[in-house]
DNA sequence: CGGGTCGTTCGAAGCTTTTCGAAAGATCAA
DNA sequence: TTGATCTTTCGAAAAGCTTCGAACGACCCG
C-alpha cells in the first residue's frame, strides 16, 4: 500500500480547505487529530462505513488538511498543522476552538 | 419588501458557516463587505445573474454571516462581524486574510 | 395609476456530494 | 501459500449545489 500524494503548500486553496472543513464527519476527524497525534483510519470519526470514512479522508488529504502515511497495512493520518498555519494563519485554531465551543 | 429573518447568534453552526464560505462567489461577496460597508446586492460579487446572486446572499444570510436590511427597493447587506466574532473568534479575520493572500 | 428599478421565487438542467455494500489490493503472520 | 487485517476502489442511489431565465412582488417617481 503506497502513501498517496498530497498537494504542496502553495497549492492549497481556501475554498477547498473551507469546503473540506464544512462537513460534520470531517470536522470530527480533524478534532480527533488535534494535538498532533497520528492515528489509523480505524480510530477516526463517528461511526460510518469504512468506504465513507475513506472518502472523507481523501477529501481532507486532497484539500491539504491532513497527511497520510503508509505504515504496514495501516494508514497513519495526521494534521498538516504547519502547512496550514503558513497558508492560512490561525484558521485551523479558530475552527478547532469553534468546534469545542459548540460541542457542548 | 420585507427585511428577511436571520438566525440568532446562538443558532450559528460552524459547518454551515464554513460551507457558506467555501464558494468563490460567496467569498468574493464577503470580501466586498469587509470594512463594514453596507452594500446593495447590485454592488456585490463577480458577474453572475441576479437570481444566482440572490441565492448566494440567501446562503450567507441563513448561515449567519451577513445581515440584510430592506431600504426602499434596495436590500442593504453587511457582515455580522460582531456576532461571528462572538461565536467563532478570529474566523472571519483568518478567512479574509487568507483570501488576500491568495488573491495575487 | 403606470412604468421603471430592485430583488426574490419558481422551475429546470447539469453537476457534485454523501453514503453504502461488494469487491479488490496490500501487507503481515503462520 | 493461505488466511487475516486494514484500507481503497467501484458501482449505484439519493440528496444537494450552482446556475440560469422567466415570472412575480415590492417600492418609488412622475
Amino acid at each position: 500500500m503506497r502513501t498517496p500524494s498530497h498537494p504542496r503548500p502553495q497549492e492549497l486553496e481556501l475554498p477547498n480547505v473551507l469546503h473540506a472543513l464544512s462537513d460534520p464527519v470531517r470536522l470530527e476527524i480533524v478534532r480527533a487529530l488535534d494535538g498532533g497525534s497520528e492515528l489509523a483510519c480505524s480510530c477516526l470519526g463517528p461511526p460510518v462505513s469504512k468506504s465513507t470514512l475513506s472518502h472523507h479522508l481523501k477529501v481532507l488529504r486532497e484539500s491539504g488538511i491532513t497527511s497520510t502515511r503508509a505504515e504496514g497495512t495501516q494508514r497513519l493520518v495526521s494534521l498538516r498543522t504547519e502547512d496550514l498555519e503558513a497558508c492560512f494563519p490561525g484558521l485551523l485554531g479558530c475552527v478547532l476552538s469553534g468546534l469545542d465551543r459548540q460541542a457542548v
